[in-house]
DNA sequence: TCTTAAATATGATTAATATCATGTTTTTAG
DNA sequence: CTAAAAACATGATATTAATCATATTTAAGA
C-alpha cells in the first residue's frame, strides 16, 4: 500500500515535528540513524517535501530541516501523494482503468469502502495531530 | 497493497472459474492474452497455485488448467497469501516490528480498522462467490 | 571576502520484482 | 512404443524501486 519511500518520509516528518522548529533545525546526519533510514535516501525524500513546502529547510551552516507550525497543518495524505502519487493509493486493485461503482472489478466491493475510509482519515489527519499523539505516548514511531 | 503477481493470479483464477471445469480444461496459451497477462508469467503463477491445490491442472495432450467445484471453495485471501505472503498484507505500514493495539504506530488507528475489515472480507469470499458475481454481470474482470 | 557547512540537484549503483525462455516430465492417442 | 502436447521446474533477463555518491548552490561567521 505505502512504498518504502513514503514510510520513511512519514517517519522523518513526524520525527522533525517533535524535535524541530524555526529555531531548532536539524541536519540529516543528526537524525537519519535515529529513525533508521539511510542518510542519502532520506535526504532526497526530504528535499522533495521541502520543495513542495510540506516541511522547511535552510542551507548553509546552522541550517537543516525543520517544521513550522504552519507546516504542521499539512495532512498525512499530502505527504503520501507527493512521494507515491495518487495512483498508487487510489487505483483499481485488479487493474481496471478506473476504480468506481459504475464498473467495479470483482474485489471492488470488498476493498473499496474500507479503502475510502482509510483515505478519508489520512486526509483528515495533520502532521500536528499525529505529533500530538506521539507526545502523549499514545503511539510509537518505528526506529 | 497487492502485487502485480497476485492481481494477475486473481484475474486468471476467476477467468478459469468461469470458463473451465473437469471436462473443459484450458491451456495457458488459450487464455493468457484474454486476460492480458504474459503467457510465461501467468503460467508460473498458476503452477504455484496448482501445487498448492487452489486450482487443478493436467499435463499432456488435452491437458491444461481448470477449476473444480471443490477448488471454488477456496478464498480470495488464500490466493493472495500464496502469491504475496501474509507479511505484505498484514504488517505495520510504517515498519514497526508487529502491528497491534499494544504498541501502535502513528497511523495504525487510521488504517488498521479498515484494513482488518478488508482482510476479513477477502477471507470470507470464495472463488465461487466472485465467479457468481461475474456471471450475473454485477462485476467486471479487467482485461 | 573567504572558509566552512549545510541543503540541493543530478546521476550511478544495487536490490527486488516482473518478465521471459527453455529443458524435463507426464499423459494421450495412434 | 512412439510422437506430440501439455504443465512443471528452473533459471536468465529486463524493468522498476531502493539506495548511494557527488558536484553545486547557498548562507553563516570569522
Ligand atoms: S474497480 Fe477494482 S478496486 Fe475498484
Ligand atoms: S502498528 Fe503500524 S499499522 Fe499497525
Amino acid at each position: 500500500m505505502l512504498s518504502n519511500s513514503s514510510k520513511y518520509a512519514l517517519k522523518a516528518v513526524l520525527y522533525l515535528a517533535l524535535h524541530t522548529d524555526e529555531n531548532n533545525k536539524m541536519m540529516v546526519k543528526d537524525f537519519s540513524e535515529r529513525i533508521n533510514v539511510p542518510k542519502a535516501y532520506i535526504a532526497k525524500l526530504l528535499q522533495e517535501l521541502a520543495k513542495r513546502k510540506i516541511i522547511s529547510s535552510a542551507k548553509g551552516p546552522y541550517g537543516g530541516f525543520y517544521i513550522t507550525e504552519s507546516n504542521k497543518k499539512h495532512t498525512i495524505m499530502e505527504i503520501i501523494e507527493i512521494i507515491d502519487g495518487k495512483k498508487r493509493i487510489e487505483s483499481c486493485m485488479l487493474g481496471l482503468e478506473d476504480c468506481n461503482e459504475k464498473k467495479p472489478c470483482p474485489i471492488h466491493s470488498l476493498i473499496s469502502p474500507s479503502r475510502s475510509k482509510m483515505i478519508a482519515l489520512l486526509k483528515s489527519k495533520t502532521i500536528d495531530d499525529l505529533a500530538k499523539d506521539l507526545e502523549l505516548n499514545k503511539v510509537f514511531l518505528p526506529v
